[in-house]
DNA sequence: TCACTATAGTGAGTGTCCTCACTATGGGGC
DNA sequence: GCCCCATAGTGAGGACACTCACTATAGTGA
């Protein structure tokens, strides 16, 4: 039963990392890109970004790995721990669509590899006909508790470092331009 | 002939956006999910990567979509836009995935495209005659040119309201956890 | 000159996510 | 009862990026 195989895909050009003169980070690579994409266009705005997408990518290809090394994909990863947390165990297929910010179609293939695997079940919501319920199943838990504590160690390794303070700031800047990409577009 | 069709894909549960106390802003639905998901593990770790992760892939929609609407996706849109600010037009495949962090196969799909559409050329290289370059055309030169004020205006929207203080934090604060996620993974 | 190994690009196949279209059920009005 | 529309999930098909395996060329070194 192949799992897609993420290995390491060794880090390109980019990830060697530079302290500037005010003891911020960049990357020198980067940075030359940056300047030729940006043309007219403020460089700090694309500069920001791209580092904001690699760090997204980045996180993407650790989060992957792990899973695949306890032959999971991200996604099913986040499937069953969600469920695992819910005190019924199970929730159905839209609002786990929703509270991953995928789409219900995406949903349904990640629960029929789930379902495959043993590590989940479909239930009929006998309450709404039309709603069917992912209930994790023994494997699954244990499954899951399995990586607990490996888990556990990884996000402690991504956040070393880091103040508290700077995880706020992190996630407000983050959020901040999800407002400005929400709102407008074209709006005001 | 046929573009993929990305349009607008309503922001799902994530998007309504409110301040804390501190002035910060918080995501309710993600702190939810988030609180979920982390179990035992730092929370604010959790909600940071989140938002980070959240905001990369409006991003990339918001991309994604700026550049469908002018026929291209948006990694045909960054080789382009590569290749244009190039002086000498062109590029080679090799280079091209190394600057946009994909694959040596996956840039051959994209030139595929681009050269389909007459945007781009295969030209062989008399230095190496292993490799290929990317040539930009007439047609991709005009293609990027009309694209040329929209974008601008775009950027500006997306970095509304940030300081050039915030776009340094932002990107130092990614750049931090490249760095914590390249060396690593079970390393010290 | 003949390996021997590294590099550039591509063919073949896979996984994930998306959109569109469709079925089945739910919940009104009338 | 019936009609109308919204909602839950899925079948079909496509885009994109990845892996592995392969060819062709380059650059050594005996």
């Amino acid at each position: 039963m192949g799992h897609p195989d993420i290995r390491s895909h060794a880090p390109l050009t980019h990830g060697d990392l530079k302290v500037d003169g005010s003891g911020y980070l960049y990357d020198a690579a980067m940075r030359r890109a940056v300047v030729e994409d940006a043309g007219e266009g403020s460089v700090e705005v694309f500069e920001a970004l791209a580092a904001l997408r690699l760090a997204a990518k980045r996180i993407h290809d650790a989060m992957e790995r792990f899973a695949e090394g306890h032959g999971l994909s991200e996604s099913r990863l986040r499937v069953l721990t969600r469920l695992c947390h819910r005190p019924s165990r199970q929730l159905p297929l839209g609002a786990l669509a929703e509270g991953m910010d995928v789409t219900p179609r995406t949903m349904t293939d990640i629960i029929d590899v789930l379902e495959r695997d043993g590590l989940v079940k479909r239930v009929p919501d006998p309450a709404d006909r039309r709603s069917v319920q992912a209930v994790i199943t023994e494997a699954g838990l244990e499954r899951i508790n399995a990586m607990r504590r490996d888990a556990t160690t990884k996000q402690a390794a991504i956040a070393q470092g880091f103040t508290a303070d700077q995880l706020v700031d992190l996630r407000h800047l983050c959020l901040l331009l999800v407002r400005n990409l929400s709102g407008d577009a074209e709006g005001s």
